[in-house]
DNA sequence: TGTCCACGTCT
DNA sequence: AAGACGTGGAC
């Protein structure tokens, strides 16, 4: 049994060896780096990581540099890469290592699982790959990988099939060359080993691999339900006054928390009709409205619902010379900033059309 | 078009 | 412990 693993290794590092990919986080590592890359490549792949990961390290060069940034300025870096709560997490995670181990990366899995938005697989990852420590990262690719050597039948999400693959990584994991191990897997994950139609006739662990020698591969792991999305109709109304426009922050927690967007009201809405609607959300005090221009309708679909979008440009004049301040959200708090600051704002993917035709139209101003 | 990837972490 | 949490690309 001893034997099979080795055979396994050495089987999957002379592969590795010749074809391992050349990424930026690879190159001159360190703990912080694997930590960055790590969080960025969770549900995310490695073409879309890489030059925000570029960006990012050239931003917030060290643990200290990410701590003492500005929360804005990080989502901004973050913007368009989703699940914008690792992008919190991280830096939360960087003022924790600040406070708690003077800005240096702890080498102790216990201390490094303490840390924000550090779950077991990151721990394993910076543990294997930053400190040499025999820990199997177990990803979707190791769990993929697994499955289908063995021909695991469960489904992935069982914890009886969880136990069996983390003692078969635990068995697998090389302890001299434990994070090249991780690395290798991911590749093969990546690039070989791939959901839907794997290309087993290049990959160095065929001779190892019962689903390739069953015929059907991509079998394993068992899938798990999809649920149907539910749909949610909103109507985005980005407010102009001269060329600022009105914006507000999101919540802290929950969906795209800490982004900006502009007033959104639930429900579709006529052109007609929109003045009365917005009424009880929004109180325009001296201000009046001098026009209203439909803006293109669009969908953005989440991991878990979707957004069906009308749109406004809105644009107010006021009765008095006072400008913008008697303008205000009930309940809530936005601002009116110059359209040019949107673009140092974080705004999430699904209003960006929204926000390049505000951009467009202030800019026509002038 | 719609489905899947996407086990990763937090709540 | 089950659901929330983005995005883009492959097929």
């Amino acid at each position: 049994m001893t034997y099979y693993y080795e055979e396994m290794r050495r089987l999957l590092f002379d592969h590795y060896d010749l074809h391992r990919r050349d990424l930026p986080w690879r190159s001159d590592r360190n703990a912080y780096k694997t930590w960055v890359s790590e969080v960025m490549l969770q549900q995310t792949r490695v073409h879309t990581v890489i030059p925000y990961f570029c960006r990012f390290i050239q931003q917030f060069p060290t643990i200290s540099a990410l701590a003492h940034a500005s929360e804005d300025n990080v989502l901004k870096a973050w913007e368009g890469l989703g699940y914008y709560s690792r992008a919190t997490n991280l830096q939360n995670g960087a003022r924790y290592i600040v406070s708690e181990h003077q800005g240096i990366f702890p080498f102790r899995k216990e201390d490094i699982l303490k840390i924000p938005g550090v779950g077991p697989y990151i721990a394993a990852a910076i543990l294997s790959m930053a400190f040499g420590k025999p820990e199997p990262s177990i990803d979707g690719n190791l769990i993929r990988v697994i499955s289908r050597l063995h021909a695991l039948s469960g489904l992935s999400s069982s914890s009886k099939t969880q136990k069996q693959i983390a003692v078969i990584a635990s068995k697998m994991i090389s302890e001299k060359r434990p994070g090249d191990f991780n690395e290798a897997v991911m590749d093969l994950g990546a690039t070989i080993c791939t959901p839907k139609s794997p290309s087993c006739e290049t990959c160095p662990l065929e001779s190892l691999c019962i689903a390739a020698h069953e015929g059907c591969p991509e079998l394993y792991p068992g899938n798990k339900k999809t649920a149907s999305l539910q749909r949610y109709a909103f109507t985005i109304c980005p407010i102009l006054y001269g060329n600022t426009v009105y914006v507000k922050k999101r919540a802290a927690s929950g969906l795209l928390a800490g982004l900006y967007e502009f007033l959104m009201i639930p429900g579709h809405y006529d052109k007609e009709d929109l003045i009365t609607s917005i009424k009880p959300e929004f109180v325009l005090n001296d201000a009046s409205i001098l026009s209203i221009e439909a803006l293109p309708d669009s969908e953005h679909r989440f991991s878990h619902l979707i957004w069906d979008m009308k749109g406004y440009l809105i644009r107010l004049v006021y009765d008095n010379d006072l400008g913008p301040k008697p303008l205000s959200e009930k309940n809530t708090k936005g601002l009116f900033v110059p359209a040019e600051e949107m673009k140092s704002l974080p705004f999430p993917t699904a209003i960006r059309v929204y926000r390049d035709a505000v951009l467009a139209s202030a800019r026509d101003l002038f």
